[in-house]
DNA sequence: AGCAATTCTCTTTTT
DNA sequence: GAGAATTGCT
């Protein structure tokens, strides 16, 4: 069995280090609670709070005052809300919620912090203009060409963006005859040129929002903040995620009274994953504890977490110490995941001063092993760990790549998401984007085109399961006039809506939706396709058209540019429709590293390579500075080791890794952490696996 | 040839 | 939106 006996002596140290933590509550010790992955660090964090909600609950109340508990995402903060239960003493949320909540009433110090940033991000603008070199051209002009240069960009302002995207000579040509003829020498670059234009359409806005606050307009009288942006438009007053978090900053820094009233409130701040959230939430939080100490009031502040595990860049990870001082130090050495096997293997990965142990006595039984072999090893080399573990629906075989365009190939979808990475709308700044717009799994962040294909395959899918096709279409209201003979025609026509491509199925679609009768099935198209204007094939095709290639509005052009689209097979965009829904009714799934943190699997590959994308190398200069004394000061020997430690620390079992770059350097060093390397070629039997 | 301009090619994730 | 690779210009 395994993973079950649990002797008492280890249980004891195990409590131990809970109650050095409820100690340090109890005495106000500001503490951080470092420990590796599997260790339960939410269990500890969930026991903290109970422990201090038992002992301080009435007391808290007659103070109205608070517990909270800061995560770094939404699932976790509703985790700990499931885990802890209802209590009217903690406020469980994420640390955005929380500053925006406590900042949001404090609207003329929020509009005062506005101006000065608007202020700042001028002077920037204008500090580049004078000194990059990029500008020389522009700087040399007279004040008054310089003017006018502004007012004929200004007024052709349309035209500038919607040529934005286009290939360099078309866009001089989709420019003013006045610039070619007065500001040559500014549009000869057209990179250059683009910059200076988008400087000072910038600052053009943001004079303007001044303005506009000054004289107390409308709509510029507060700042908002809104979660479902991820950039500032500042000259809309509205702020974004880091922005929120600076303004937070800079009202605890400048006010003494937003301190107090802070410290007045959270006597208790518990804070989850500490290595994820920003350096300054760290900041804020090293401002109360020296503010609390000063005027000897009481506050705790708990960081749970782990620095190695840190795989973000905006993450503080091991800086913590440097930016709140004076912290006490709690660890815990006991894992509850995983097999020996595995836990000695991450030991060895993290190579510091964590090493841990199975809490079960009953741990050896697991195993991890590496091969080195090439790319087109790989589809072999998973197959043949499936076959080993006996893979199924039940318990399933996970995949670990470095990227999501892996993890689509093998997921069979890696047409659609080629598709959409050559749209124009993700060419250069966009690119960011599209992640979030295409493989977000919370639908609420898929882009517009993403989100009319997934109401699409959700049709689709829906009117095939065998039970109640059509339950989840309808609202109990639309069921009730339809007689039952009707219902079932429906659902067998929608049932025959079906193609080899996304193209055939559109057709097929609105082939039926302009002959038929059936005011059902046009009401379920016309929600679907929710277009503005009249619902057919063209006015999809251009919606298409327009979400991804915005400077393309010829109609006759649309199925040329985005044919790609078009082709799709169906059952490709099925897949991503899966893999959207996390619907792993596999045998095998597939995910990168990043996506799997906090969670665990019993069998687990991880195909590894020298590269993580354009981070040229990155895993092969951890394994060449692996166990140097000065690898702990090198940026990417930590990158590629945090990566590669939350990645193996997944396993709870088995743990198999293909190498698939050359080895011959680093031989040594990823034999001294996964032990012997062994070559993996395609006609490996299956007993020497 | 040498420099300037343009085009291509990239990672992960959350708020 | 940075850095490399390629193309273009003189």
């Amino acid at each position: 069995m395994g993973l079950s006996e649990i002797n008492n002596e280890d249980l004891d140290n195990e409590k131990l280090s809970l109650e050095k933590l409820f100690q340090c509550s109890d005495d106000f010790d500001s503490v951080v609670f470092n420990s590796g992955a599997g260790s339960g660090k939410t269990y500890a964090l969930v026991k903290s709070l109970k422990y201090v909600i038992t002992h301080n609950r009435e007391n808290l109340k007659i103070h109205n005052q608070k517990i909270a508990c800061i995560t770094y995402t939404n699932v976790a903060a509703e985790n700990i809300r499931q885990q802890l239960g209802a209590s009217d003493v903690v406020e469980v949320s994420t640390i955005h919620e929380r500053i925006w909540h406590i900042i949001c009433d404090q609207k003329t110090a929020l509009l005062s912090l506005h101006i000065e940033k608007l202020k700042r991000e001028i002077a920037y603008i204008d500090n580049q203009l004078q000194n990059k070199s990029d500008f020389e051209k522009y700087r040399a002009l007279d004040e008054e060409s310089k003017e006018q240069f502004f007012e004929i960009m200004y007024a052709n302002k349309r035209e500038y963006n919607k040529a934005y995207n286009l290939r360099a000579a078309e866009f001089k040509t989709a420019m003013p005859q006045e610039i070619h003829l007065q500001f040559a020498g500014l549009i000869s670059n057209v990179s250059k040129f683009k910059g200076l234009v988008d400087k000072l359409f910038k600052k053009k806005r943001y004079l303007d929002c001044m303005n506009n606050i000054e004289s107390g307009k409308k709509g510029y009288r507060e700042v908002t903040y809104d979660a479902m942006y991820n950039r500032d438009r500042l000259d809309k007053m509205r702020i974004s995620h880091d922005t929120l978090l600076e303004y937070g900053y800079e009202l605890v820094e400048k006010y003494p009274r937003m301190r107090q009233l802070i410290i007045d409130r959270y006597p208790y701040i518990l804070i989850d994953e500490y290595q994820d959230t920003a350096d300054i939430v760290v900041k804020i939080m090293n401002l109360l504890d020296k503010y609390a100490k000063k005027i000897h009031h009481e506050l705790f502040i708990a960081y749970f977490g782990d620095s190695v595990q840190n795989i973000y860049d905006t993450g503080v990870g091991k800086k913590l110490n440097d930016l709140h001082s004076d912290l006490s130090s709690v660890s815990k050495i006991y894992n509850r995941r995983s097999y020996t096997e595995v836990i000695n293997v991450a030991n060895k990965v993290r190579n510091d001063e964590i090493i841990q142990k199975s809490i079960y006595s009953d741990s050896s039984g697991g195993s991890v092993k590496l091969y080195y072999g090439n790319a087109k090893n790989v589809n072999n080399f998973i197959n043949k760990c499936a076959k080993k573990w006996k893979a199924q629906e039940e318990t399933p075989l996970h995949c670990l790549f470095a990227t999501n365009q892996m993890v689509a190939e093998y997921s069979g979808f890696l047409k659609v998401y080629e598709v959409f990475k050559n749209a124009e709308v993700y060419q250069g700044i966009g690119y960011k984007q599209l992640n979030s717009e295409l493989l977000s799994h919370d639908t609420i962040h898929l882009g517009k085109a993403q989100a009319l294909l997934y109401r699409l395959m959700k049709l689709y899918t829906e009117v095939r399961e065998p039970k109640q096709p059509l339950r989840r279409i309808f609202t109990t209201n639309e069921y009730r006039n339809i007689s039952f003979a009707n219902l079932k025609a429906l659902v067998s026509l929608l049932q025959s809506l079906d193609g080899n491509t996304l193209d055939d199925l559109l057709s097929v679609i609105f082939n039926q939706y302009s002959i038929s009768e059936d005011k059902t099935y046009k009401f379920i198209i016309e929600k679907i396709f929710d277009m503005d204007e009249e619902t057919s094939y063209d006015s999809v095709l251009k919606y298409f058209l327009t979400s991804l290639y915005k400077s393309w509005d010829e109609a006759i052009e649309t199925k040329v540019v985005i044919s790609d689209l078009l082709n799709i097979k169906v059952e490709e965009l099925l897949n991503w429709f899966h893999y959207i829904n996390r619907d792993e009714k596999k045998s095998i799934c597939y995910h990168t590293f990043h996506s799997t943190k906090g969670l665990e699997y019993e069998n687990v590959v991880i195909i590894l390579g020298k590269d993580f994308g354009v981070d040229r190398g990155l895993f092969e200069i951890y394994f060449k500075s692996y166990g140097k004394a000065d690898a702990g000061n090198s940026l990417k020997y930590e990158k590629g080791r945090n990566i590669l430690y939350v990645a193996v620390t997944r396993t709870i079992k088995n743990l198999r890794i293909l190498y698939i770059d050359n080895l011959e350097e680093i031989k040594n060093n990823i034999e001294n952490v996964f032990g012997k390397a062994y070559e993996f070629s395609d006609n490996i039997t299956d007993e020497s696996f």
